[in-house]
DNA sequence: ATGTGACTTGTAGTCCGTT
DNA sequence: AAACGGACTACAAGTCACA
């Protein structure tokens, strides 16, 4: 599995339990909507100083976001 | 602490295992020299799939060059 | 509310070196 | 063997209009 859906779908999950939406979160937390989408489809390839932020307004580990997904 | 300087200590240490200097990493595994030693020193902002290819190179799961390193 | 293509600007990633 | 510099090209960061 590619490291890019892999944390796609970690950020779709954990986001979704916020109860936020990608527009929300986005906006709550100073990212662009459109840039959320990308990343949780695995259609981008960010960099971990991003990964990390995003990290960070989860208030979760970087870590978290690399575990293996449940089938 | 910085997610690179995280990655990069993680990544010293991993690679020191394999008993293989940065040069000889790098060159078995088709990565630059320099780039090797750039992320080691947390000098560098590399993206998820870069990190993803690190750890295939070491054989391990990627989310452990993500781990908070040992004080 | 989310997905997607297109775009500009900045920097990741590579290659040549020297210290 | 490793840190570091300069220059270059590929692509990520960040944004927008529209479906």
């Amino acid at each position: 599995m590619d490291v890019r859906k892999r944390v796609g779908t970690n950020l779709r999950r954990l986001r979704s339990e916020t109860g936020l939406s990608q527009e929300r979160f986005a906006l709550e937390h100073g990212f662009d909507r459109t840039y959320i989408s990308g990343i949780e489809r695995g259609a981008r390839n960010p960099t971990i100083q991003v990964v990390q932020r995003i990290a960070e307004a989860l208030e979760i580990d970087v870590m978290e976001l690399f575990a293996r997904p449940a089938e």
